[in-house]
DNA sequence: GCGTTATAGTTGTTATGACAACTATAACTA
DNA sequence: TAGTTATAGTTGTCATAACAACTATAACGC
């Protein structure tokens, strides 16, 4: 069979993730934040008291990572968990001052990334870029 | 500052990413390799004796996490390391049997699995994403 | 209401990724 | 050629991803 490695679609994909996520670990480095945990400050910033598994969901990881993700925030004190009012088995995730002071430190680094990532791609390659991965995600979901 | 993660190029990225990759592990499940001991594998498949340094370089992955993947190779009887003839620092690998072996059954697998992911995304599409990304690689490396 | 099934969360294991630090050897340079 | 610097490989640590297995509680079905 013909296959070439460096030509291949997953192996550009992985190549510029890896890239990527690593180029905001180094920005957001300063404050001690991973892209994962990013991702889950984010959901928070829109909504708080969402529990894990919603977390999970919104962030397309399993239950047991997005826990450690959240033990993480937990012990750097960005979240509180709180008791689920109606649901014994579930908590609510609520973010603490510091958590939300983050947000204005961290989103103005992430979109300059984007730019500085995308700079002489139109924008409306990005929004087609955008389009075809999701279709890829939902073709192998 | 205005974000949408769900909207966000890097999330979208990393999410494609990590279904593709899971769905190749799933596939290979019954060879018991990665996705990234299949890109070493690849790159031995296309030429034997290089070395750990060379393999690194040709996986975009640094010195440590090549080695840790060439020992899971190595347990596996899949490569065999060779001392280098005339840097006494270095190493060559070369596939055994077991690690030739692979490639009939893995390059069909990858292919299927690619084309399943990118099904309805016309050729000419694929071709413009693979430069995209590999641009955006460019722009932060 | 009770038993079954489903769901929320937790814990453990293996493989990976980033990074710092280390050894051995090669390459360079004064 | 001796001393310095660079490179190949190795080891250790922390965070993540997939997955199996487990506890507690909720929801369902009779």
């Amino acid at each position: 069979m013909d296959f070439k490695l460096e030509d291949s679609l997953g192996f550009i994909l992985s190549k510029t993730n890896t890239r990527l996520k690593n180029k905001l670990l180094q920005r957001f480095n300063e404050y001690n934040v991973t892209p994962e945990q990013w991702s889950v400050l984010n959901c928070l910033w829109t909504q708080e008291g969402l529990t894990p598994k919603e977390l999970a969901d919104m962030i397309f990881k399993d239950k047991p990572n997005t826990n450690r993700i959240l033990e993480k925030l937990q012990t750097k004190e960005l979240i509180v968990r709180k008791p689920h009012p109606v649901d014994r088995r579930a908590y609510q995730i609520f973010l603490t001052n510091r958590g939300w002071a983050l947000k204005d430190e961290l989103v103005p680094k992430a979109i300059q990334l984007l730019e500085e990532a995308t700079k002489g791609i139109e924008k409306q390659k990005i929004a087609e870029i955008i389009k075809l991965l999701n279709q890829m995600y939902d073709n192998i979901s």
